[in-house]
This record gives structure tokens, C-alpha cells and sequence, in this order.
DNA sequence: ATAAATGAAACAACCGTTTGCGTTTATGAG
DNA sequence: CTCATAAACGCAAACGGTTGTTTCATTTAT
């Protein structure tokens, strides 16, 4: 009863035809004729058949797979964006390979070269913190292999991407904390290497331009997300006199860290301090004492984008020469979440 | 300048050799003269050659990838699980595809069908809680596709399995409340199907028993790990008398979810009623409220475990015919960690 | 009755790589 | 000078499926 995958030359030899009109009977072929096509395709689904999809892919030069890499999983940020690619993915009837930069330049490049030896398809691409030559990722234009990057783009006119629109959510977070009396607003950025770090530190200061704060620029900190530099970088802004009434964070995991930081110097958080950041994560709502209010950033939505991006340019590459010329540039506004405080 | 992925027939060309010398050359074959090896891999090396994976992995007939079904990637257990499978398959060169069943049969189903056209060369999986019938899992045998299940592992003795042993895990739980004074300890259970739930009302119950403690059914309850659920079990359990002053939950979403609703009920947590419960999420530090103690279960290294199984029967696979017989059924101990209160 | 047209199925090439086996050429022994 | 041997390489098949071309047997038209 040992059930073996079962070929097209299988079927051919029960059923005393050649492999070629077996293929072309399961394809419905005008040229076969109704009674042959039937028999296959009886024989076929009796024995299950199932087309081998690597002979298949082989033969046409592609694998139905794209890559997606990420600078990790356990962020929920990019578990939601993965959702939003398979998602439509599956309705392209592709596969997807996931890899985990875990933010080293390293394994990034690693993974690559691993997915383009797979043969990927394309790509999806969210670059790790560290990023800055890009080679390795441009490389595979070469290779025909389109790619596509979200959130965490690179700083390049010649590449599709799809990422949030930092100063418009930066300028609502910091309105909203003006409207709300804050005059010292306090940030905690990212690594400088990254490009929305530039950004947010350009849009916070043009919302201060625009309702006539002086800028200091002191009370702009950078970090690289890890709660002990977080630490360091709380410590400094508590230090300044006067101290910042509220700080803008880069994201929801940097702000718990913030807040946590900010209980243990005695601070009464949304009362001595506020907090706002971006990324709006479902966890926020177990704390008692969550950001004032948060960034939604779409990452599902943004993910989702950045796959139908890389789907339509499969389908023109099949159809057409590349036409390399527009390049995506797509911005996701960010929306301003406001927390119940309990 | 144009860059087209380079074959085998390129270099022959370019060389004047045949194809079959040129991958010999590559292999360091020693039927192939020195001076031709080192012509061979020197053009190799700059016309950046690299096998075409797909045409290898068709005549190998095997794909060097490993499939990987989760019910989601949000939940850190899972997404941990899957860096520790990656890892071991990192080791192996193989590469890893993952899909995530939403907790849904159907997709399920769905996915493992798609794996096996795909032709993954084994997969590891974490069955969705509704999951009852294993047949579209155990046929993936007869495809002489190994399967390993981690975490949510189907009662079955014919299979090879990671997972935690909850005994031991709800044992820790609950001498602990005893320890602390606790004789009235409610249960908030996952769904009857899931045959850790089964094992963990057992524990409970002969914890109890070993302490010399009554046993009262209605302290468990069963759930479907939703909030809305979490929340019927709790007015349920609450609005027993007398009260329970402990409570253990299947994990810590739950957890959770069942504080939230103990706080609106105006208790004190941790001093009118505690909680324990399985996981141990890093998130839990940055709540006031944590669980007093939560079953660490190493997802990391159960899924890792896991993937040494498979790669392990792999390798005999290609080796011997198959040897059904010892069907693995590793038992990973919890450990009780003890949340630091504020 | 014979040629042409049509329908149904087989043949063969191809995708890139590996590998058993055969062929060529040079080498050394007898 | 011949012949066995080994070294170095080429040939061809195979993996499973698709598809352009060819073959063969009918049917249709003349």
C-alpha cells in the first residue's frame, strides 16, 4: 500500500499513452480527443496526481517563491507585514521564504545570496538597521530578480519602496502634544545610519518651527533601540534643566523601555511625563501606564502594497522588457492613536 | 553589461570543454587534469557562477527545503520556535518556507497540500487548537515526507513529537501556590480538544491531591484563549464562593486578559487573587500587574529539538529504506520563573 | 479510386546538472 | 613496434513536465 508520487509517466504507462498527451489531456488540449481526456483525467485524480512543481519550475525558468527578509520576527510590527504579503501572495499562488536579518549587515547579505541561489522570483526586503551599502541588494537587478523594499528602506531614488510617511506622523504626534501644553518636547531617535531617523528629526522640528518653539537640540538623543542605551539616553533628557514634559520615542518597545526607566526615577508618567511614539503595538493596552498615544504605521497595509508592487512588476517582466523607469515611491500616512489612559 | 545568470553550458562554451567536465572541474573531480580544474573554477569564479538550484534540487529529486506550519507568527512562542528551527537548518543548508494556520483547520489543510506540490523535503509543525483529525498530516508519510510536530502535538502515539511537559510545568505551578497559602486555586483551561489542556487538568488535579487538597470541579474552566472568553471564565470563577485566591491560566495572553478583568472587577491582583501561567513572555516585565510566576517553556529549544529529529530522519531517509519504528516523544521540562513584583 | 484535409496521438527537444560509461590520447612495459 | 593501462575528457541518459513538429489513420472532397 506504499502510495508513491505519481508522474505523468506513470499514468502514460496504465494507460498505454505517450507522457505528452497525458500532459496536454490535463490541460484540456483541443488535440486529444474527448474520451482520452477523460480517462486521464480519472486516472489522474484517483492516483491523486499532483504536477511536481520543481520539474515544473525548473523547466520554466522560475520558482513561484519570493523572499521576504525581515530584521526579525518577534517584533509584531513585521509579523503583521508578513501577513499582508503572504496574503497576497497566495492569491498570485506563490510561495514565500522568510529570513531573519536579526539586524547584522552580515546575515543579511548571507540570506541573500542564499535566496538568489533558491532562485527567488523577488523579493521583499526590510534592511537591517546597519544597512548602508546597498550593493547587495541592488546586485540583484542584475539577476532579474526585482526587488521591493518596505518600512525600512534604503535611501536610493533608483529602487521601489514602500514605507510610512514619518514627518506626517511625527507632525501629528507633535501637535498633539503642543495642543496638550507641552513646550519641552524631549526625542529618542534611532541610529543615525537610518533614514527615518533623519526624517523624524527633520519633521519634529519643522512642527516646533511652525508653532514658534525654540529648537534645542539637545533634547534630540540617539539610541540603537536596545533598552540599556534607552536607559542612557532617558537619563541625559531627565538631566537637562528645564527637564522635557514629554518625549517622542521611535517606537513602542523604546517607549516601554522609557517609561519603565522614567517609574524607577520616581516620575509620574502622563502627569511629570508623557510619552508618544510610533508603531502602536496591541500589547500597549495591558499597561497601566502606556505611551499618551501612538503612531499607527499599517504594516500589514504597507507589507501588503509593497507585495502587489512586486507582483505587477513579475507580471511586466514575463510580458515586456524590463521598463526600469518609474520607480514606486509609495508613503503610508501614519495615524495618531490616542490610548485610553486608565 | 547586462549580467545573465551564467550555467554550466556558458563556461563550456567559453572553454571549449563539455559540460560534464566543466561540473567536474567544479567538483575537483580527480578524473579532470589539474591545468583544466584550475581554467575551470578560475572562469567560474568570475563570471560568479552559481548552480542553479532548481535544476539541482529537481535531479536530486529533493528540494533542500523544510516546511514550517504554525497556527501564527505573532505570538513570540512561535516566532522564538521558528529562529530555533532556522538556526538547525541554517547548519544544513536547508531553507525554511512558514505558514501560518490562523488557528484555522482549513488552512491547515490548505498549506500542507501546497507543501507537498512545493515537495518540502520534511516538515515541523504546531497544530491549530481545532485540529482532531491527523489524517491530512500523517498521509504526508506515505509521500515518505517526515513530519515532527512541536508544542501542539496531535495524541498520537505514531508520530514523532516535541513538547512541554506540562505536568511537571503545572506540578511547579501549583506547589507554588500552595506554598503561598493558596487552597482554592482556579484553572482557566484551553479547549477540551487540545490534549495539553487534558494533561494539564490532570496535573492540577493530582497536585492537589498530593497536598491533600479537596478537589472542586468548578474551579476549571474551559476557554478558547479569546479575550471574550477569558472574560466569561473569569465572572464564572469569580462569582464562586468562596472565591478563588489563585489562578492558573494556559498562558499568558489569557493571563493577561483575565488581570484586565480582575482589575475592572476592583481586586487587587497579586494580594485578592495571583495568577500563574505558562510562557513567560518578555512583555510581562513591563507590566505592573505581571503574573506572580509563569511556566518558562523554551520554545527555542523545543523547536530546535524538533528540527533535529527531522534533519536525523532525513539523513536516514537518504541512507537506509525507512525505519518507522522508534517514533520519538520528546518531553521538554518547564521551569516556574518567578516575576519580580513591583 | 485517389488526393487532400482533418483529428488524434506520438516523437523529440528542452530546461541545468550529475554521473556511468565509452572514447581518445599518451605513456610505459614487454 | 605492439599492446595494455591509465589519465583526461566527451557522450548521453536521466530527473518530470511542456510544447512545436511529425506521424498515422481516418474522413471528406473530387
Amino acid at each position: 500500500m506504499e502510495n508513491k508520487i505519481i508522474t505523468l509517466k506513470e499514468i502514460a504507462r496504465r494507460l498505454n499513452f505517450s507522457v505528452s498527451t497525458v500532459s496536454r489531456a490535463l490541460h484540456n488540449h483541443p488535440s486529444i480527443g474527448l474520451r482520452t481526456t477523460a480517462q486521464v483525467q480519472k486516472l489522474a485524480a484517483e492516483l491523486n496526481y499532483e504536477p511536481n512543481q520543481t520539474a515544473l519550475l525548473f523547466k520554466q525558468q522560475k520558482t513561484n517563491i519570493i523572499g521576504i527578509i525581515v530584521p526579525n520576527l518577534k517584533e509584531e510590527f513585521f509579523s503583521q507585514g508578513i501577513s499582508g504579503i503572504e496574503d497576497v501572495a497566495k492569491q498570485y499562488k506563490y510561495n514565500v521564504i522568510i529570513g531573519q536579518s536579526h539586524d547584522e549587515v552580515a546575515q543579511e547579505k548571507q540570506i541573500i545570496t542564499a535566496m538568489k541561489n533558491q532562485r527567488v522570483d523577488g523579493l521583499i526586503v526590510s534592511i537591517s538597521k546597519y544597512t548602508q551599502n546597498y550593493d547587495h541588494l541592488t546586485d540583484m537587478g542584475k539577476y532579474n530578480i526585482p526587488i521591493v523594499f518596505f518600512d525600512r528602506v534604503p535611501d536610493l531614488s533608483t529602487v521601489h519602496k514602500v514605507h510610512s510617511d514619518i514627518s506626517s506622523g511625527t507632525n501629528q504626534a507633535i501637535s498633539f502634544l503642543i495642543k496638550k501644553g507641552h513646550k519641552r518636547i524631549g526625542v529618542i531617535n534611532g541610529p543615525e545610519e537610518m533614514k527615518s531617523c533623519e526624517e523624524r528629526k527633520n519633521a519634529y522640528m519643522e512642527a516646533l518651527k511652525k508653532k514658534r518653539i525654540k529648537i534645542d537640540l539637545s533634547l534630540i538623543v540617539s539610541t540603537d533601540l536596545t533598552p540599556e542605551k534607552t536607559y542612557e539616553a532617558m537619563d541625559q533628557l531627565l538631566r537637562l534643566k528645564p527637564r522635557p514634559t514629554a518625549i517622542l520615542t521611535i517606537n513602542d518597545y523604546v517607549a516601554l523601555d522609557a517609561i519603565q526607566f522614567s517609574r524607577k526615577a520616581k516620575l509620574k508618567i502622563n502627569k511629570d511625563i508623557c510619552f508618544v511614539s510610533y508603531a502602536n503595538l496591541p500589547i500597549t493596552s495591558y499597561l497601566d501606564f502606556p505611551p499618551l498615544a501612538s503612531v499607527e504605521q499599517f504594516p500589514y497595509q504597507q507589507a501588503k502594497k509593497a507585495a502587489e508592487i512586486l507582483f505587477h512588476l513579475l507580471d511586466k517582466e514575463a510580458k515586456t522588457d524590463k521598463s526600469e523607469y518609474d520607480f514606486q515611491n509609495i508613503l503610508i500616512d501614519g495615524q495618531l492613536v490616542i490610548n485610553k489612559i486608565k
